[in-house]
DNA sequence: CCGGAAAAACTGACCAGTCAGTTTTATTGA
DNA sequence: TCAATAAAACTGACTGGTCAGTTTTTCCGG
């Protein structure tokens, strides 16, 4: 098997169990077990828990934006732009379920040394509403929204995704996006 | 000092250091030192660790309800319950930080015995979510409000605090309730 | 002085992390 | 082509520190 085939295997197994359990409810065991890989191998990947943890994040992070990427910058109407931004968040979510739970939750606790994990997520976050923002931005250039705090409504519209993930499992993707949009567009769209 | 007040006293100190660190980070001697206590004293309240978790989640929704209640049931138009709502929640918040971090947290992971308190998180949440949801569909009826998902319509509002809590630290609790306002109410507000 | 509550000291289960030994893969040269 | 050898990757039994929970000692009010 080769070496990145491995390390993908155990975040994958990692991302399973931690979002399923407290984190000093993991033990290393377990996921070494479920990756089918003996523990000490685990850490030729990652230095401790806390690495393979934020490495965990880190990857749900990267993934998303990879979706992300895959919508924005196609030049089209704010509305439409929008819409297709939160459509790749709901849909990468549904199909990461994992990743999802992992990443909903407050920024990673713990102080530790290890602050720069902390701060690297922080950044990761801030880099992925920065997308969101502009979109929101830019329609309010164009007279289509009115945006009073950029970053409060880019934050509310995000965590939108998170409340009808967690509170609409049974609506189809499309569903929730047709929820999320009209709530949120009919509150910032300017009418006449 | 009375036995009431002790347990109030190691509830306080230990929401707040559950609310910074993981429930692994945060120990048994901590909170009795910074409760100016003995650790033995503790377990003469609390059963074990996570019962005093827990203890500190309840307190806090029992807090909260207690905020929310002083608001709800006096019979007013719709719009203005809401507000009163948001405003409620916002407030409390704002006074309890360390409640507020815990408790946006997503309901209690582990999986142990203890599952009863998972339950009861989920059944207190339910309630609160259900008295907003109350003034959601009194609106409806009265034509006031549109509201196609009920229960999502409730969670994202009550979300919205959580994001503006997070996102917008420098506004006043005024400002933040005008906000969440401003894009919530345009939403669900039929218009003519 | 005694009874009960709090503090301090203690114990041992637990588990992250290690490392000596093993297996697999890569490299060489005949 | 294939031994022989080296290098790299993997394994899991073991260990030592940690900390939840318990026991012993101290303290204090009545």
């Amino acid at each position: 098997m080769a070496k990145t085939d491995r390390k993908k295997q155990i975040i994958e197994e990692a991302a399973r169990l931690f979002s399923a359990k407290r984190f000093d409810e993991v033990l290393m065991d377990d996921i070494a077990q479920q990756a089918g890989v003996g523990k000490g191998t685990i850490y030729t990947y990652f230095a401790d828990k806390e690495e393979l943890y934020f490495a965990v994040v880190f990857e749900g992070i990267r993934r998303l934006n990879e979706q992300l990427q895959r919508e924005a910058n196609r030049p089209q109407d704010p509305e439409e732009e929008l819409r297709r931004m939160v459509h790749a968040i709901v849909s990468f979510f549904s199909q990461n379920r994992f990743f999802f739970r992992l990443m909903s939750q407050e920024d990673g606790k713990s102080e530790g040394g290890k602050g720069e994990n902390r701060k690297r997520w922080r950044a990761e976050r801030r880099i992925q509403l920065a997308a969101i923002e502009t979109v929101l931005q830019n329609g309010a250039e164009q007279g289509v929204f009115s945006v009073e705090h950029p970053k409060v409504e880019t934050a509310i519209l995000r965590d939108m995704v998170r409340s009808v993930m967690i509170h609409a499992k049974g609506l189809s993707a499309e569903a929730m996006v047709d929820t999320i949009m009209r709530i949120f567009l009919q509150g910032i769209r300017k009418r006449p």
